[in-house]
DNA sequence: CATTCATATGAATATATTATCATATGTTTG
DNA sequence: CAAACATATGATAATATATTCATATGAATG
């Protein structure tokens, strides 16, 4: 039976949760942030955010060179935070999900106080 | 006057907050997720969550020098994730404020999935 | 006030990461 | 099916980053 949980309970599950969580999920975590932590990377992610887009566009968008953006393009589809479709010649990119969103929102709050 | 906002409303506004967000921004929101991006950090970070601390017994969680910790709990503080205050000999460390949980909480989620 | 304890810091080394260049792969089209 | 277009990839060079070592700073205490 799910209970609902008041705020506050629910940021002491957190605490508990993430002062308990294992030296592999911690690593992990690096990881992932490590993603997000380079500004070529958040700009390509920042591009879309205004919908999907293939790898030329991309490269207008950030005025970048071609292997560069396909290099990053490839570590951030590896760690799932984008995702790719093919159609023609052209590759298609776009946002893999709402994590992304969630955690770029919560990063610009902290920088914006 | 602040109105409430439906949640689909409020995702449509933060899609458009983040594709519209200046170079500068950008490139701080990279800073900061950087400064999550490595390990001795993220898992001085989740000490933390355990509450207050100072050098030694961070050093002793860890098990890493003292120096290494020392180098790392500055990019932290500097970042505002963590602050400090100082208790005779010791430097007593804590989390800055509950941004860094809730970021550390959502990378969580999207790794967990 | 000299010593000890706690922490910070600068320099140096080791390692990791990024962009570039050259080229390969895959797809369409004449 | 050869040429053109779009993207991916491997190697390399340039740069950034983390840890270590040695030492400095700062506070307590006998």
């Amino acid at each position: 039976m799910q209970e609902k949980q008041s705020s506050s309970q629910m940021q002491k599950n957190i605490n508990h949760l993430i002062a308990n969580i294992d030296e592999v999920e911690l690593s992990d975590l690096a990881e992932l942030f490590k993603v997000f932590g380079d500004s070529t990377r958040i700009r390509i992610l920042a591009d879309l955010f205004q919908g999907e887009k293939n790898v030329t566009e991309i490269c207008d968008d950030l005025q970048m060179n071609q292997s560069a953006v396909s290099h990053q393009l490839k570590i951030l589809k590896v760690s799932r935070l984008i995702k790719s479709r093919r159609e023609g010649k052209a590759m298609i990119y776009s946002l893999a999900d709402d994590h992304v969103k969630t955690i770029m929102a919560m990063g610009i709050e902290h920088i914006e106080e």
